[in-house]
DNA sequence: AAGTTATTCAAACAAACGTTTGACACAATC
DNA sequence: GATTGTGTCAAACGTTTGTTTGAATAACTT
């Protein structure tokens, strides 16, 4: 058996679960219907994965994993790695804001991929330490080093506020889906409603940073 | 019984209830627990309350309720519901950010209130439609108006987007309060935190709209 | 004070939970 | 072809779950 990969079984429980997961948490989720719904017997999560609670874990890294490869995010955090140009820096919050948007929200990935990422990050599980500082905190870290670098007389601080103002607002739209949906009269988010939002974010966040609005 | 008012035993259930539920989520929560921290029997909780899922529905109520009850909000959206001159809705947009933000955030009041409420709108469970349409729905209605009004020109969909990304950043700090502190390497929010978030989120979207500065 | 209602409690309930077992099937290895 | 290791399965394991019961107590009414 591969150490990394995942073979036929256990990557449709892998599956299975992350759906019923996403959908109603760790602890609302049981065993059997995961099972049921990977087509296994019950005894193969605890053959494979040990318990539910690794299986869990072994999800959420799944999920993050995928998620990460989706994100071309990386690609372009390396070219504004050392620029302190305004314009390059408004130029990049752009890309990243718009990516983020399309990496989390396009309806080509399954849903259930950001839903538990977002829930993953929400709820305080034993797993989620380890995920947070092996994903989420590296991309903060970057991202509050390029905002601080646009302006020389930004504190640390502010730099922090900007990145959790941003995160925040791409965020928000998986963790408050629901009353999202209620107060827009909406059933399901239209497909191009992302397209707006992510647009909006991207100006208003470079409009309030002071730095020059990208063409595109 | 009161119809309205919570007696000595039902009031102890709902306070232990509300603390563990928000900890640990609906599911993750058992009755014994909850009986064994208000002090009563297991069975007081389906006396009093029928269910379980009732409890957690008057739970949510009771916190909303009284969330409702800390914010002060209610009050000055009266005076500037038909106002369209920009300097006061700017100053109604700082001081709206700035009393969310203590309403919320507040240390004084227990810190379960805010989890359990950002929970409960983050998750989707059966109680959760009405208390949305009943407190958050008409809060985002009023302030969407009250943001469309500043700009005569502003369409209806972007006010709803201001309003989306002022409750985002307001809500972040609860709904993602684990992976922001490992970001930001502290092991609690500081007391004083929260002013300088409030601040700058409500300078930053106020610039952002193109509405003047308050100066206080 | 007697009678009635409301509340509390230990105990028990069936159902569901995550996990384990042991028999069975199928490869690969020798 | 016997042996070994891997994976699958139905069944059962001991707990824990939310809920119910029936007797005992408290509170209130007349």
């Amino acid at each position: 058996m591969d150490k990394d990969e995942l073979g036929g079984t256990k990557l449709a429980i892998v599956l299975a679960a992350g759906e019923l997961f996403a959908e109603h948490g760790l602890e609302g989720t049981s065993i059997r219907p995961i099972a049921q719904k990977a087509g296994v017997n019950t005894a193969a999560i605890n053959y494979h994965f040990g318990s539910k609670e690794k299986l869990y874990t072994e999800v959420l890294r799944y999920a993050f994993l995928h998620y990460k490869a989706k994100t071309q995010v990386s690609e372009f955090i390396e070219e504004t790695k050392s620029i302190t140009n305004p314009v390059k820096i408004a130029q990049f919050l752009y890309r990243f804001i718009k990516s983020k948007f399309v990496s989390l929200y396009s309806p080509e990935h399954p849903s259930w991929f950001t839903r538990l990422i977002l829930q993953g990050i929400s709820e305080p599980t034993s797993s989620l330490r380890a995920i947070v500082e092996e994903y989420f905190v590296p991309e903060m870290e970057v991202l509050t080093d390029i905002i601080r670098r646009s302006d020389s007389k930004m504190t640390e601080q502010t730099a922090q506020l900007w990145s959790l103002s941003l995160q925040s607002q791409i965020a928000f739209y998986g963790l408050c889906k629901v009353p999202i949906l209620i107060y827009l009269n909406k059933e399901e988010y239209d497909p191009k409603f992302f397209e707006t939002v992510a647009e909006h974010v991207a100006r208003s966040t470079i409009t309030a940073m002071g730095l020059p609005q990208p063409k595109e």
